[in-house]
DNA sequence: TCATACTCGACTAAAAGAGTCGGCTTCACC
DNA sequence: GGTGAAGCCGACTCTTTTAGTCGAGTATGA
């Protein structure tokens, strides 16, 4: 497992969806512009999003995205692992040179497997619907107009980048095996 | 605070330092072959770990590194913010925009920051005290000789690179600040 | 049939990460 | 006091990853 803005965007997206999934599908444009996030990178991640099943599709006009199944039945880590690929064989994780012949070279292999294990269980443990709810707690108000036909007269606001390189985090391995 | 590679040699590195600085300071010379990490890039770790007084150094022949405080007094948590310097302002994790005025932008901030202060709790309630047991109870034997005078017919074994690129983990600020 | 919206893969730019290099300074020992 | 074992330091390079774009599709409701 590992963490990048790009989870993080994942996060934030799907909060958006659930937020509003009761009037049908909700397009990507529309998240887009309510999150910041460029549309073109949105597609790429729901795209990941939707071979994982948390979400699935409808195109056409009128299409959009709606979760893949209930918002409880969702954790962060399921969105996370979604977007972020595998990635594992990190040299150590589970690869042979690991635990093998000279025992100083993985002395903390269990270590960063532990630490690992605690940041699964952690977003294991936080469901969609929660971080749904604590938003509603916020008083967030969401339009409900099922968004009428094509205005489309929306300027198309060009998103701005928040420039979060990756200072976020990312963790390897050791739960994707 | 962010994790990578970096921190994880680091800790390794500091492991087999706590393990043998009884006989006096240890030279990183020895440190690389042991744990086949490139010299100059210990000496850009141990500069930092200096710096962070994790570690001291004595200089000159015969000299090296020895720990800085007892070894149950040095977290993991410890290590890695030494050499995984600041780098926060991610845009979100402190910043102005953050808890602004639009509710929506930064929905997911209080779980990435609670994700953070699991990791440090976690990386911070392990020592390198008990690092180091785990490995003498796993029966690694250190050789102890006082490592006698330049034999210096080492041939210099070009440490083999493990290729972890960075799938190891990092996790950004809101601890650093 | 047309506009809306998803789908997909290739491509690019920027930066972060990992690691190197070369020249110093210090100092124990001869 | 010279020599060589260490540490010290900053700049530099190479590679990979990350973030994000682009363009050419495909399905479908109106």
């Amino acid at each position: 497992m590992r963490l990048t803005t790009k989870g993080r965007f994942a996060v934030t997206a799907m909060i958006d969806l659930a937020l509003r999934s009761n009037n049908g599908p909700v397009a990507l444009a529309a998240i887009s512009q309510r999150q910041q996030i460029s549309l073109s990178y949105l597609e790429q991640l729901f795209g990941k999003l939707r071979r994982h099943e948390l979400v699935e599709s409808t195109r056409g006009p009128g299409g959009g995205y709606s979760l893949g199944r209930k918002a409880d039945e969702i954790s962060v880590a399921d969105i996370i692992v979604a977007v972020d690929e595998p990635i594992d064989a990190t040299g150590c994780g589970g690869k042979e040179n690991c635990m093998g012949d000279d025992a100083g070279r993985c002395m903390t292999h269990e270590l960063w497997s532990n630490l690992n294990a605690k940041m699964i269980e952690y977003l294991d443990s936080i469901s969609l619907r929660k971080l749904v709810d604590d938003q509603l707690a916020k008083g967030v108000s969401i339009e409900e107009a099922p968004v009428k036909r094509a205005i489309s007269s929306v300027p198309v606001v060009k998103p701005i980048k928040v420039t979060a390189p990756n200072s976020v985090f990312a963790l390897g391995n050791a739960f994707s095996k």
